[in-house]
DNA sequence: CGTCTATTTGAATGTACTCAAAAGCGGTGG
DNA sequence: CCACCGCTTTTGAGTACATTCAAATAGACG
């Protein structure tokens, strides 16, 4: 496996909890998978067979609609995951696309693998369930506010978040983050720099 | 406690998978709330003290926005749980609101009760966790979708999801939930019938 | 330099919004 | 039974903002 990233052994050893021999008996299930730009990690109708760690690089997760419409849900930079649980833990098909926008360095643990690593470290388990948990009262909140927000407000609060996307991606992509046309984003943005 | 609803009793056994005995012991656990037509079950600032099954009635759900204003999240009638979970797990203040549109009638179990429940019956906590996952599945899945849908596409599906709502409930609610003005639900419902 | 892609700008269109007012509906009390 | 009240829904007119289509400009990369 490729050098992990430092925020992925730190997430082990401090979030997880685990000893430095349990990592090194845990990271041996690993493994790396680079996804070139414009590469697909998944798409629709695909089953997700293994959770993915971003160690470097840019995907941006989407959906397309039945009028062939595509939606960005997100992106993941390094030190996210990225995949769709659902698929992942039923072993069935995705909705979704992951598709690199960068050189992306990916870090695999298969299904197999996934369910050793519960049974032999508990903690791997809690921490897995937690994570569960936690992504879903984060999506909840968000959607609750973002339905009620403005595209531009929208918009603040993704330079918030993640403002290192603004310096990596093409921003059409953002505009289909927001759910508007990348023209409207670029009349948007203008309007913010303040030129009338 | 009042006659719990069918649907519930029926949960218990077969989803849940308790015996008829183990049934009685629970029931014991939970408490019935009557919540009367335009009042509060809990309000932002609250921190929810249990679960709530709805017996019968109708809640709905809403936030209100830095900018005071309101949006429905859901509505909970017959057989649907209400409540914030983030908010009962970890014993936290909720941002959320729920307000009977009906005379409701809610089954708790407390929050020391849950725990007990938990672990005298491990298989109600896996079903807890369950739900929580499949919540969230549902939540992204419906989250990603509207995303790209217009107003009267998400019309639609709420007509099929939950058409005894509309029986049931002022539509200035409905267009709160579905994040446009009453006026403009007035209008895309005349528009739908198919008069010019 | 030339090509391809991304972004910006313009003009016309559409849809939801605001504000205002009228019409519909349900319940209460005279 | 009817008149009145409050609340909900509908309708109208004008406005704001995103969309579409088209074209011009700007950037990235071989």
């Amino acid at each position: 496996m490729v050098q992990p990233h430092p925020r992925f052994l730190e997430t082990l050893r401090v979030t997880v909890g685990l000893s430095e021999e349990e990592i090194q008996d845990l990271l041996g299930m690993w493994v790396t998978l680079s996804v070139k730009k414009k590469e697909h990690f998944f798409r629709a109708g695909d089953t997700c067979k293994a959770t993915a760690y971003v160690n470097n690089g840019c995907i941006r997760r989407y959906i397309i609609n039945d009028q062939g419409k595509e939606s960005i849900v997100n992106f993941a930079t390094e030190d996210w995951w990225i995949g769709d649980l659902e698929s992942f833990l039923f072993q069935k098909p995705t909705i979704y696309y992951a598709q690199a926008l960068e050189d992306t360095e990916l870090l695999l643990l298969p299904f197999r693998e996934f369910h050793i690593a519960q049974e032999r470290f508990p903690k791997y388990k809690e921490f897995h369930v937690d994570k569960v948990q936690k992504s879903y009262f984060a999506t909840l909140k968000r959607m609750s506010l973002s339905k009620t927000g403005s595209p531009e407000e929208k918009y603040l609060q993704l330079c918030k978040e993640q403002p290192s996307l603004f310096q990596r991606i093409p921003q059409h992509y953002i505009a289909s983050y927001l759910g508007i046309e990348p023209e409207s984003l670029s009349r948007l943005r203008r309007r913010l720099a303040g030129k009338p």
